[in-house]
DNA sequence: GCCGAATATGTAACGGGTTACACACGCAAG
DNA sequence: CTTGCGTGTGTAACCCGTTACATATTCGGC
């Protein structure tokens, strides 16, 4: 292996200055046509390649974007994720990964490993992070899936909106007490969530608010929540389970009282992640563009970095109902 | 927001030279007590962290690793993502995560842009890469999952004995006819496993090369594979696919060819993903260490940049039966 | 009391691009 | 013919740590 060649060879080689080679690199300031081509073949004949480390030294940008996820392996955000990552690699930017585990001590000490390396920009999912965190690293940033301040860009859905539909579609197939498997209470999201459920249930003549039970935002605390919500009620033939993370263990909690989905009980749920389409019942859930909503925040946090841009951009996705099998069918009867 | 404070500035509000700050900084040199707190005074009143990127300028090392993963939607791959993250965070790098799609000029689009930055390592799952273009990069690396080359250091599993294993195991609780439904010809551990089937299906008086079908390593291809196999020869008893994702398929295929599973088919796959503990019924798997041989293989990365360890190291991990719902109970008369 | 080693600190070059500024030339307008 | 702008190119400072090398002081050993 050969040592990589620099600026200065190339300069050398082609008998200008590196000043001449810079201007040609980047396309800007004056340089003959005759000057470009003997620098254009330095440079083919050295096989050079700028060294982006020296350059985002000059520049105090690094070209490079990090997102933020609690964690990788809840299978919301690998779609996140890659989604950010083509959008930040089709830009030239390079895509780092932070797992927080939702904890402010990692977040923090990522922002700040990640500014000392100039880092450009970060999307963060988090519900842990505070305005004020985010102000003294004074790094560009979105917020993606739960909204962290109202003065920091956000894209996320309409939660509360896609709560209420969910909990009326269970009221149209003929659900007559309705639950509510809820998220964290420290998730802006599964709030809205809860609200969005409330909204309808609290209307109906059985509401009781002993129908909602909290798991957390994954698989076996929503088994254990809907184990008791089930014995303790059982009369409740519809669930509405803040994500399908929690559906599939709400399914086996039905499955383990020995409870037919849907037949019944009718469970839906949240986000429109792949799980959703293989588990046995397939569910019936309010989808999420996820694909898009994370290349729609990389996107925006690109522009703002590269427009220098500090206007804060709210913007908000529809959810979608996506009706398979965990549900019964309108019309049938019990 | 105050402008970043360099190291000449601590220099000066500690009226000392920067090469005395810097050698407090990074603990080498000689420097006295006294001087030492009046720096640390400074820094800490100047809230001084020193700029990654002019280090990494004077170093040529970036303290950057990169995983290069097919497509981290593919549920195999966030868990290794997450060991190696966790790893080199651990170890005080950045983790780039890049999704190649397994197209070979993306690998090199991204090797590319990553010496540029003068990452320092890369781990790379790949069926493409071939060690000359790695070399010609000249970048530390360790292949993960798949085998490059025997002189690039590899984490991997022993897939064939796996596959035996799996295959006996059907035998052993009873299979008459046992098929496979391969994974992606190209990939060395599909072929592996491909291999490890036909060590026990070849020495058995019904064997037919008819009772191996591709499927690719996703869903819908073994689906479909599936659907061939159980048609052509409603025979088959049991089935051994080549990984767990693929699994799912192949019960979707017999759901809908009206073949009870494990009843009437037995199935058992590979991988040990979180997905096979939730579907119905739960998947029997012949388990690999996923956290493990990621961890390990970053771990082996960074001695190997970190003491600038030329060797190359070839490590296999066993993997291990779990006995779910997917396949027969021994003993259990059909 | 002298010498070499250990301790302590500073100066300046270095890593590899970028760009402000200076300079030179050609050509058109006045 | 001079002024002035557009074009083309080079020199050197700059971004910010790191470290080789030089210098100075102290201390133990003989």
């Amino acid at each position: 292996m050969t040592e990589m060649s620099t600026i200065r060879d190339v300069a050398k080689l082609a008998q200008v200055s590196v000043a001449t080679v810079s201007r040609v690199l980047n396309g800007n300031g004056y340089v003959s046509h005759n000057t470009r081509e003997k620098v254009a073949a330095a440079i083919k004949q050295l096989n050079y390649r700028p060294n982006d480390v020296a350059r985002s030294l000059f520049k105090g940008r690094s070209k490079m974007i990090a997102l933020f996820v609690p964690d990788i392996m809840n299978p919301f955000f690998p779609e996140l994720a890659r989604a950010v990552e083509d959008m930040t690699t089709q830009q030239g930017f390079t895509f780092v990964l932070c797992n927080t585990d939702d904890n402010l001590n990692k977040e923090m000490a990522y922002l700040e490993a990640l500014k000392q390396k100039s880092v450009d920009g970060i999307i963060i999912v988090s519900s842990t992070m505070t305005a004020e965190y985010m102000e003294n690293f004074d790094i560009p940033a979105v917020a993606l899936d739960r909204i962290i301040h109202t003065n920091i860009s956000s894209v996320t859905v309409n939660n509360r909106e896609g709560a209420k539909e969910a909990t009326q579609y269970l009221k149209d197939i003929g659900c007559r007490r309705i639950a509510h498997v809820s998220g964290p209470e420290h998730v802006s999201n599964a709030r809205q969530r809860l609200k969005g459920y409330l909204d309808i249930a609290q209307k109906s003549e059985w509401f009781n608010y002993e129908y909602i039970e909290q798991g957390e935002y994954n698989f076996e605390g929503a088994k254990k929540a809907t184990q008791i919500l089930l014995t303790k009620h059982p009369e409740i033939d519809g669930l509405f389970v803040a994500n399908d993370l929690m559906a599939v263990g709400a399914i086996k909690a039905a499955e383990s009282l020995g409870l037919s989905v849907p037949d019944q009980l009718s469970i839906i749920s949240f986000d429109g992640i792949k799980l959703g389409e293989t588990t046995s019942p397939a569910l019936t859930t309010m989808a999420q563009p996820i694909y898009q909503i994370g290349a729609r925040a990389a996107e925006m946090l690109i522009k703002q970095v590269e427009q220098n841009e500090a206007q804060t951009l709210v913007e908000e996705f529809s959810v979608k109902l996506i009706e398979r099998d965990s549900t019964r069918k309108k019309g049938e009867n019990q």
